[in-house]
DNA sequence: ACTTTAAATGTAAACCTTTACATTCATCCA
DNA sequence: TGGATGAATGTAAAGGTTTACATTTAAAGT
């Protein structure tokens, strides 16, 4: 039989509101200063613990914010939501929010979060979720303050946090064009990766403005495979045996040629230099010379979590915030690049 | 102005008592099928949520069990954590029971857990939690089913669950022996872990069985740490040259003997053999090679849950199972060894 | 001394379910 | 026909907080 806060009342010689008002911050002034110490030695002694699910009913609250995460068997060990995961329980950390994940089938985002099993949130992380879903058909039943990491949708009350992808493309030209590298290919993702249209749309431009052009077959689609990046990279040696330097869109990816490089007895940087995206903690420890550009994860989820929980916290009387926000990247320079020519 | 039983109730026209009913599972069959219809109907017309607090608040229960981890910073980076995480999660996935992950400072277990904020959980997993900690004195003030992973303590209501690390101790010894290697190293933990003494144990029986023996001078602790186990490869090599195998108690610090091994141009396993502990898959991601004892902790965890909901579904009506289990461990064989003499 | 003001505490409603118990109504059997 | 049975539904209490509002008490101002 829990202790509840009649007990407490009742030894202390008080009513339940005093014990309340005791025990919650921003009531605590109200109560005479040596009825407070009696309280909280009452409450050491019985190591009394309100009960969550009263408080949340009264409050209309659960302090609690949803982190969604699209569900697979090995979702855990994906360091992108390793990052996610860190970023916003490290914020959240002290401020009396608590973090749920809620790891979905693709499908069951509505029927599971909002109406089958009724888990309830008082704000919403949702990452990489737009890839199996309208993006905007479920933003809209969304009725809680939600960022959405990495995804882009117009017209719906939420915040989008990403990464600038665009710019990350061109330091990755920048830094092959500057040691030298005039032949090159990209290994892109599949077509509807918003994230790697902008990484090619980056390097392209860069290209361009150094007067130099980037055409469609020097762009190989790989659909973040690691078999498939093998594969592209003997097709591009095939087609151009003088080709210097590989732009992968993502490091598993740059992983996939590096494991090619080192079957056919090349090396990276000596014969090919390759540039990888995303500076995968997964990959970077199996080829840790992999040249890379890094993607502030982490801070896009300190980010995505302080926003809601300022939100919350200005008691809901503004309108839930807008926009987007594109953090940048940045190169993290090892030893994959060669400077020629 | 969120929706509530009440509103669903007027609007097909009977007592709330009827949508409740309807609602959950084990009365569904009360209600009358053109009822059940009619209610189901507007269900998901108005996609009606229960609201999770009233019905934990009225059934004294939160169908959440909690999954105790020490907090530090880098804590979703670790793979132990991730199979933990996985595990449990697999588990849970449909039982109608979540997870919460409380990352906890050492020292907060009970004042945060328990009294602070009051997080409230029907079942606890509790893993490698002891080294910060009495087990004994936190366990018995926990009042909800716990399972404790890779720790034990005696006398103490609650299941725990580990790997068989004397028979993997003695697995890494049979495989060394049996590929020849007879002067042999062993780099273990620090001495408060239980984990390294089983797993040396095992080791020093299956040496001893052969008639060998593995003297105190052979064994060096490294404390956990990469950079130690290095320099304990050095102390190997410089004691006895001829050394042609070690026995590293973690893949952590078999990475470190290693990465010395690159740095000094030997290589594994012309040179040396290793056999690692843990198949972690952050060092074997960087050392494909490497042979290694893997513990099944995905499978400590899906056993921690599953035990959990068995007892919760149970109504409660037996006592908490007590008692220990060990998992089998296995051998991964893969190149770090070499056949010699 | 009397009124005002402020501080400390108490009272009771509200939050939204689930469920024991009560009620209604139709059916069946003697 | 009357009473028993059972199915379907309703009524109301209970669960443990927070908080608006009411009350008490003491201090201050006139």
């Amino acid at each position: 039989m829990k202790i509840t806060i009649f007990e407490i009342a009742k030894k202390a010689g008080v009513s339940i509101a005093t014990i309340s008002r005791a025990m919650n911050p921003h009531t605590r002034g109200m109560v005479a200063p040596d009825t407070l110490k009696r309280i909280n030695n009452l409450l050491t002694k019985y190591t009394y613990t309100p009960n969550l699910a009263a408080r949340n009913l009264r409050q209309a609250s659960t302090r609690t914010i949803g982190v969604v995460v699209p569900f697979y068997r090995d979702i855990f060990y994906n360091s992108y939501y390793m990052h996610i995961l860190s970023g916003v329980s490290n914020t959240l950390e002290g401020s009396g929010y608590q973090f749920k994940l809620l790891a979905l089938d693709q499908g069951q985002l509505w029927d599971h979060y909002d109406f089958r099993s009724g888990e309830q949130v008082d704000g919403l992380i949702v990452s990489l979720w737009f890839r199996f879903f309208s993006g905007k058909e479920v933003l809209e039943k969304i009725k809680v303050p939600t960022v959405v990491i990495d995804d882009f949708e117009k017209d719906v009350k939420a915040m989008f946090i990403g990464g600038d992808h665009v710019s990350g493309g061109r330091m990755a030209a920048e830094h092959l064009y500057t040691r030298g590298h005039r032949r090159v290919a990209v290994i892109t993702g599949p077509d509807w990766s918003r994230d790697c249209r902008q990484r090619v749309d980056g390097f392209r431009s860069y290209w361009a403005a150094q007067g130099l052009s980037l055409d469609q077959d020097q762009v190989i689609a790989a659909d973040f495979l690691h078999h498939k990046a093998k594969a592209s990279f003997d097709q591009i040696i095939k087609k151009d045996p003088e080709v210097t330097a590989i732009f992968c869109c993502t490091d598993i990816m740059a992983g996939g040629v590096l494991e090619r490089c080192q079957e056919l007895n090349m090396a990276c940087p000596r014969d090919i230099s390759v540039v990888g995206y995303d500076d995968d903690m997964k990959i970077i420890s199996r080829f840790p010379y992999l040249s890379s550009v890094h993607v502030p994860v982490y801070e896009m989820a300190q980010k995505a979590a302080s926003g809601i929980l300022e939100h919350l916290k200005s008691k809901r009387n503004k309108k839930f915030f807008n926009g987007t926000e594109f953090l940048p990247v940045r190169l993290v320079e090892r030893q994959s690049v060669k400077t020629t020519g």
